[in-house]
Formats: C-alpha cells, sequence, structure tokens
RNA sequence: GACCCUAUAGCUCAACUGGAUAGAGCAACUGCCUUCUAAGCAGUAGGUUGCAGGUUCGAUUCCUGCUAGGGUCACCA
C-alpha cells in the first residue's frame, strides 16, 4: 500500500527520536486491518518490544501519537494489544478513487523491455480434448494475458504432439474399419472422429492381448501369469502392426504419411473449433514432427563437451547422481530420439526465434521430474536461456473416482462439456427473462458468454499447483462464487451507468473532491480498487491467475453490498450521487480487466 | 525401496508469504423484491487446520518424526 511506504521512513524517525534507535525498514510490518477491527491500515508493534521496554499498549499509542501528527491523512487510531490501527482520512479516499480514475491504463504496467514465451495446450492429436486440457489452457492463456499486464512482451506457442505411437493406433484401426469415412460424410467433428479410432484400437487390442494369454497360459502352464500377461501385452498383434506403421511413418512410406496428414488434418479442424469457442489462440504452434529431430546436435554437443556420455550398446546418457537425480537417457541404442531429446531441440528453436528472458511451460506436476532434468541439462550446456525455465506444474483435475483415463474412457470431455453448460445458462436465462428483447444472435452469444464464464472461473480460481476435484453429477454453480456473479454484477453496474448517461448526468472528477463523508461500503470499494496492481504484480510473480480471481469475488462482493445498501438515484445528495456514479464507473472497469486477464468477457446485460 | 507433492467446516476452495477471534461459496435454517437486475443482500449454525513434538512474543504458514492419499523414478509422451 502505498501510503504505508510514507509513514515507514516516519516509522524510523520516531525510534531515533523518542529512543535513539536505529530500525531498518525490513522491521516495519503493515497490514491491512482485518475487518472486524476499526481502521485501515494496521502495524504490528511486537517486533520492537526487544529493543524498547514498554507495554504493546504503551508503545503503539505513542507511535500511532506521532504518525498522527506527522501525517494529515491519518484521521485518528486505535490500540489492540500489539495492533496499532490507523484510520485514514475520508479526503484521502476520495482523493485515491480521482487519482486511479484519471488513471488511462490502470493495472496495465508500461513495457519492461522483456519477453516471454508461454507454451500451453499441447496436445495429442490422436483424441479430444478433455477437462484436464481446458485447465491447461485456461492457465495459459490467462498468464499470457496477466504477463502482458506487467510490461512482458509475450508470445503464445503450442506444442502439438503430432507424431508417436498414438497417432498410430488411430491411423491402424481406421485403416482396418474406417470404409473411407470422414468427418464430413458422417458429421462427426474431426477431432472426435479419429478419438473414436483410438478407442476402437485399445479395444481391440485389449481383446488380442487377453486372447494371446489365454494361448500362452496353455503353452508355459508352469510360467507366472504376471509374466505372460506382460508378454501378451507386448506381443499383441495389434500392437505390433502400430509398432511397424511406426517405423514406415520414420522412414518417410509415402502413403503412411498420406494418411497420417489426412488424419491430423481432421484433428485440427476439430481443436480450432474448439479453440474459437473457448476464445483462445496462439502466435505460432510447433509440431513435434517437425521438432523431434532437432535434439539430436544438441546431443552430439553434450558428447563433445563431455557432459554427457555414451554406453556401450551406443546409447547416449547424462548422470545427475551428483545432482540427486538419477541417470537420464538421451538417445536410443538405435539413435532415435526420446522424449527429452526433442525437448532440448525445441528449446534451442524457441529461443532462436523468439529471444526470450523467460520461457514458461504449462505442463502437469505428472511431469516434475522431466523439467527438472531439462531445466538442469539446458543449464549444464551453458545455454543462456535456461535460467529462465519455469515449469508450471499445475495439479490435475480428478473425478470422485479419481484421475481422468482416456483409455477407460472416464474423461470429461471439453466440447460436451462447453455444450452442456450453455444449454443450462440458456435455461436458466430463459426462466429469469431479463433479456426477452434480445434477438437470437444475442441471446446465443450471451449465454456462451456465460457458459465459458462459469467454466474459466471454476478451472482458475484454485491455485494452479494444487489438484482440483471436479464432480460431474454437479453442474457448475451459477451461484455465489462463480464466474456468472462476476459477469451479473458487472452487468448491474452497466445498467446504473446506461441510466445515468440516459439522465445526462455529468460532472468533472474535480468536483468530487468538495465530499467530505464517505459510507463504510465506499470505502471497502475504494480500498479494493487501489490494490488492482498489486494484485496483477503479484499474479505474475506466483504465475497465479486465482490471485486476480479471488481479487475479482472479492470486489464484486463489495460492491453488491454496497449496490444492497446505498441507493445511487434516491440520493438526495446530488455531489454523493455523482462520486456513487464515479464509483461504479471505476468498480466496472476494473472489474472488467480483472476478468480481461481471466480471459472472461464482461456482458452489458444479461 | 528412493524422491517429489498434498492434507483446513458435511462438500469445493481461501487465508496478503510468521500476526488479532482461520474466511468464502455450496448444502441447511431465518429475514429482505411497490425503490437502480433477487444469477442478489443480510444473518444463524458448522473447525483440536491429518497426528505428535520443536523453533518464538505469536505457527494453517518454518523444522523434525509419524499417518493417509496422489505422483515420479520408462529405450511412452
Amino acid at each position: 500500500m502505498n501510503v504505508a511506504q510514507v509513514l515507514v521512513p516516519t516509522v524510523v524517525q520516531f525510534f531515533a527520536d523518542k529512543y535513539s534507535l536505529s530500525i531498518s525498514e525490513s522491521e516495519i510490518t503493515f497490514q491491512t486491518t482485518r475487518k472486524e477491527f476499526e481502521g485501515d491500515l494496521t502495524l504490528i508493534v511486537f517486533p520492537f518490544l526487544k529493543k524498547v521496554k514498554e507495554t504493546p499498549e504503551a508503545l503503539g499509542k505513542a507511535i500511532g501519537e506521532y504518525l498522527c501528527s506527522h501525517h494529515a491523512q491519518i484521521a485518528k487510531f486505535n490500540v489492540i494489544k500489539g495492533f496499532l490501527n490507523l484510520s485514514f482520512s475520508h479526503r484521502l479516499w476520495i482523493e485515491t478513487l480521482i487519482q486511479l480514475a484519471q488513471q488511462e491504463n490502470y493495472g496495465v504496467f508500461p513495457s519492461n523491455g522483456e519477453k516471454v514465451m508461454v507454451e500451453y495446450a499441447s496436445p495429442n492429436t490422436n483424441k479430444p480434448l478433455h477437462l484436464g486440457h481446458m485447465r491447461n489452457i485456461f492457465l495459459g492463456d490467462s498468464l499470457a494475458n496477466i504477463l502482458k499486464a506487467n510490461g512482458y512482451q509475450v508470445m503464445k506457442v503450442n506444442l502439438v504432439n503430432d507424431r508417436g505411437i498414438h497417432i498410430c493406433k488411430s491411423m491402424l484401426a481406421y485403416q482396418k474399419f474406417g470404409k473411407g469415412e470422414t468427418p464430413h460424410t458422417t458429421g462427426i467433428k474431426g477431432d472426435h472422429f479419429v478419438g473414436n479410432y483410438y478407442v476402437l484400437f485399445e479395444q481391440e487390442n485389449k481383446k488380442a492381448t487377453a486372447e494371446l494369454f489365454e494361448q500362452y497360459k496353455n503353452i508355459f502352464p508352469d510360467e507366472n501369469p504376471e509374466t505372460l500377461a506382460e508378454k501378451a501385452a507386448k506381443e499383441s498383434p495389434w500392437l505390433l502392426e502400430a509398432q511397424q506403421m511406426l517405423r514406415k511413418w520414420e522412414e518417410g512410406d509415402p502413403s503412411t504419411l498420406q494418411l497420417w496428414r489426412t488424419m491430423n488434418s481432421w484433428v485440427y479442424e476439430g481443436f480450432e473449433a474448439t479453440y474459437r469457442k473457448m476464445g483462445v489462440e496462439f502466435d505460432k504452434t510447433y509440431y513435434e514432427s517437425q521438432t523431434y529431430l532437432l535434439g539430436k546436435a544438441v546431443v552430439e554437443e553434450g558428447l563433445a563437451k563431455g557432459i554427457f556420455f555414451k554406453k556401450e550398446d551406443g546409447s547416449v546418457w547424462i548422470d545427475l547422481t551428483s545432482e540427486g537425480l538419477d541417470q537420464k537417457l538421451l538417445l536410443r541404442a538405435d539413435g532415435t530420439s526420446v522424449y527429452i531429446t526433442q525437448d532440448l531441440g525445441t528449446a534451442d528453436m524457441k529461443y532462436a526465434d523468439f529471444p526470450m528472458q523467460k520461457s514458461i511451460y504449462v505442463v502437469g506436476n505428472e511431469q516434475d521430474y522431466h523439467f527438472k532434468v531439462l531445466k538442469l541439462i539446458l543449464q549444464k550446456l551453458g545455454r543462456s536461456y535456461a535460467d529462465g525455465i519455469f515449469h508450471l506444474s499445475y495439479g490435475m483435475v480428478e473425478l470422485p473416482s479419481g484421475k481422468m483415463k482416456s483409455r477407460e474412457g472416464t474423461v470429461v470431455d471439453a466440447d460436451d462439456l462447453i455444450e452442456e453448460m450453455v444449454q443450462i445458462a440458456r435455461q436458466r436465462t430463459r426462466e429469469l427473462g431479463k433479456i426477452d428483447d434480445f434477438d437470437n444472435a444475442q441471446a446465443e452469444a450471451l449465454y456462451q458468454m456465460l457458459a465459458l464464464g462459469a467454466l474459466k472461473y471454476y478451472l482458475l480460481r484454485v491455485d494452479p499447483r494444487k489438484k482440483m476435484l471436479f464432480n460431474p453429477e454437479e453442474s457448475i454453480d451459477f451461484q455465489g462464487d462463480t464466474g456468472v456473479y462476476l459477469q451479473y454484477t458487472h452487468a448491474k453496474i452497466a445498467a446504473i451507468l446506461r441510466r445515468a448517461s440516459l439522465e445526462g448526468i455529468s460532472y468533472s472528477l474535480e468536483t468530487l473532491r468538495a465530499l467530505e463523508q464517505l459510507s463504510q461500503q465506499e470505502i471497502e470499494l475504494i480500498e479494493l480498487l487501489q490494490f488492482y496492481p498489486q494484485r496483477v504484480k503479484e499474479a505474475a510473480q506466483e504465475y497465479a491467475p486465482s490471485v486476480i480471481a479471488s481479487y475479482a469475488y472479492e470486489l464484486a462482493k463489495a460492491y453488491s453490498r454496497f449496490y444492497a445498501e446505498l441507493s445511487i438515484f434516491n440520493e438526495p445528495d446530488l455531489l454523493r450521487r455523482h462520486f456513487r456514479i464515479e464509483l461504479s464507473a471505476q468498480t466496472a472497469r476494473v472489474l472488467r480487466a480483472a476478468l480481461h486477464l481471466l480471459g472472461i468477457q464482461a456482458p452489458e446485460r444479461m
């Protein structure tokens, strides 16, 4: 808080004056006063008691008197135990509102000259997006907005995993059962169309594995069943065929590549549609089929520098045991690359494309170890960008039954969930009947806005690091601490501002200075409005959109109370009426900005 | 087995990074629409912050040890 910063030197001066003591600024802690106590800002006096032989009350009182006499902004104070509660003058609060109203880009910091890349989404192209992707995508997209507001130049990238055995599984099932059908002939969205074949593969593979297992049990009756089950899984004809297809792909077999291109293009059409519905977009998309070979040069470099070593079979490793980690494989004996090989190469490529100070990977916490190793290797290789790598490790979205598993069909599909939310928004809005004069397109746009607002807020309000629970039995709320509540608050303010403009109400900010008394509800609102830029900064430092989400909720809640308990247009005092309109306008502005950081749209009516 | 997370009200989540009597929402109960949108507001009830120690003026927060759940330790990505 800026007032706190003004007061710190005075506190230092107090101890110098009264006790000839030099106190360092770090020992002085201010915090906002808790709601249940009178005051705005609290100085904690406990830390000084060791140096000064006083009771907490007496020392608090002495500091309070000193601050009061030196700063006109402090109207009064009280001391409870070791807490010195300071109350600001109403004049100061009024001035605070006027000043923030005058700022063009309130809560947007000027450019800091730094570049940051945010990688998120990163889907596989063998199945449609699900709820886990949604958390990832909304986090990444919101974080990009937050970083922009903090003055960074941001590049949003998507790294699509478009190659590998999982893709071949879909391709193989399609070859066998597809009968030349396409998304267009069947009317199925492309990503779902391909995903269906992936499921089909898994089913067939499971059957074939079970049959093989039975055969092996007859052939090797003495063998441990577990060993036989493993053997059957490895030797299933379906899996062998998929592996064969992957080899053909890597050899560049034209018909395999043709099928691969066709099926991926269907998936991309589907993904694009979903991204569009979500309201997210990327500045650049990387494809692993184009990057997976890049890491080999890095492996050569590491070998030459003696950071990596080669085993007898020709495979390449790095020994991280001195860092408390393990030995890690970097290149297979046959010279083909593994996951981390590609990531090493891709990291270089990213930096060449966009020389950034920070590179953020939005990836689930199941990959913590991988990113620890990746960063460490890049540091050992002396990459200038390595220290700027940050793995935004978010927790999984779990169902009451546990983790979502696409193979077992226990995933919450993104398209389905969005559609379901739109349906609820439609139904609920119609019941309320507040927008009966909207035409169809306007109404549908609103349903989309509400559905996505509810979803995004639901997924972003939780600390990203923590796992979260989604219960498909209970639909996402439209009441209470929800996205819809924030949107509703905005719409209510918008109605106020429409009316003010309709009535031709106008005033200049300067005239508001003449006001002398404020209500508690107004002070609380101004206090929150004043915090906004700090919360924007904090959200970036913590890589946590949840900071913005809870701020937006606090703000909406404070406004709702203000709205319910104080009247605007029935307020007899003209000046006060103007002040409340201005306060409403500023609340709407900040609320809209906060929602924007979360990727949520703010409706004018609902 | 080793390492890394997590544990807060019946449920889902907060707690300004060590500060006051641990807060919201949902669910339950009570009030408030003839006045700016009731998708709202106010209130009641609900807690040994997993357990046991320690550090200090002060611990949900830091340290140690347990317990429970999840994850990783793949020539999968």
